[in-house]
DNA sequence: TGTACATCAGTGAACGCGCGTTCACTGATGTAC
DNA sequence: TGTACATCAGTGAACGCGCGTTCACTGATGTAC
């Protein structure tokens, strides 16, 4: 077992910081198909085999990769969330943090949101830091509702059972039309940052940042929340 | 000039098609990252110079088959909207035609609506296909307009002056608010569908066809469609 | 209708490239006594 | 504190692979007279 506080340990840590470092800049440059252990090996002045010490295969650095991207980008979401106060402008500024980050890191977030890598299955451990964002939008319809401010959206009749199987896993203290809306503008929420940052906006939307904004607080109504809630 | 009549120019166009169908196999089978010109003269028993008789590079081969899926998503789209009556039905049939399409054809709807491929630029003939499902639901809203069944939803004023450019541009017949509303929904609707493809609603949504009906039937409203419009 | 020439689909070899991964190794760092 | 041994980061060569593209060529199909 080694020590955590070798030099050994410390210089580990360090290579494998620097390793993802590098294997980020190439996913900026070049995404994430063209992400070669042997450039990341020789931009960084090593031998290629040398990264086998650090991760197993190609597919275990993109695994760290994918995780290190939802985490950034939760963090981002997260410290948006802490910087406005009422539901409604906490979706709003999280909505917006979600497209300033995705337009910061379009590869990393091509990674996560875009097509699935061929030949490549997400494993397990990426699922909790891919919910950050879910959560977040979960817990800002909490407390509007806990504050009485959440209006009740419709859901008809032959959706219900599946609207009741989705709020006992998701958010079993909130009403299923409630669920039901935030799993769709959650998924919708992508569909915008999607659309703007892979380019089907080009000659359509022009001042994005507003069209976006106010496409998030119509996606917030559809949620319950209103502009006034508290 | 080849005339259209000779058996050069027939077998031309057959050969260009069983080119065009086995990189359409490998690209369902494999993803766009992975279509490989020397795979597709492998499989058609060809040599790999020969496909150069019938596109100049890789990049070609890529642009055909991103013109063709949009064509043919465009015309799942246009079928299905013959076949409903009423504004609001063909919004629906629309959508579950574009969602269906993205099922059967998930590494083609991954190539036109997923990451950019890296080192690729769609060229302008690209734009004329890819238009066709937006104008198809800029069609609907014009329809249900002109029968006088159209709500306008909301907009707020800091958004009018890019709602008119919109409009002048993509639609001048309609309100400003309806089209800001079209090209947001437009954009939402490919967020339910890649969440849905790429693997974001397992273990969340399972009943996925209720769902996507019941999130587009709420675009719809959003647009300013009702169900009982004639 | 027959002949001479032009067109062009397809061949086969080659160029130059980059990739992921394995393996036996060296030598420095860390550990146990 | 010093020595013997174990650990492990990094090396360098190699394996086997596939890729896009170019080029000089053969031979069949089509065209003009």
């Amino acid at each position: 077992m080694s020590t955590a506080h070798g030099a050994r340990a410390r210089a580990r840590i360090e290579v494998t910081a620097a390793i993802k470092d590098e294997a980020r800049r190439q996913l900026a440059a070049e995404g994430a198909a063209r992400l070669s252990l042997r450039a990341v090996a020789r931009e960084l002045g090593m031998v290629s085999s040398a990264l086998y010490r650090y991760f197993p295969s190609r597919d275990d650095l993109l695994t760290a990769l994918i995780i290190d991207a939802y985490d950034s980008l939760g963090e981002s979401a997260e410290a948006a969330h802490e910087e406005a106060a009422g539901p409604y402008e906490r979706w709003i500024t999280v909505c917006a943090a979600v497209r300033r980050w995705a337009l910061d890191h379009p590869h990393e977030y091509a990674l996560i949101y875009g097509s699935p890598v061929p030949g490549y299955t997400a494993p397990d451990a990426t699922v909790p830091p891919a919910a950050r964002v879910g959560l977040l939008l979960i817990g800002i319809a909490r407390d509007a509702h806990q504050g009485g401010g959440l209006a009740r959206p419709v859901l008809p009749a032959d959706l219900r059972p599946e609207a009741e199987r989705m709020t006992a896993d998701l958010a079993p203290d909130l009403p299923p039309e409630v669920v039901t809306a935030l799993v769709a503008s959650w998924a919708q929420l992508y569909g915008l940052v999607g659309f703007e940052l892979f380019g089907q906006f080009h000659r359509v939307v022009e001042d994005r940042e507003r069209f976006f904004r106010h496409a998030v607080g119509q996606l917030a109504r559809g949620v319950g929340l209103a502009p006034e809630s508290a």
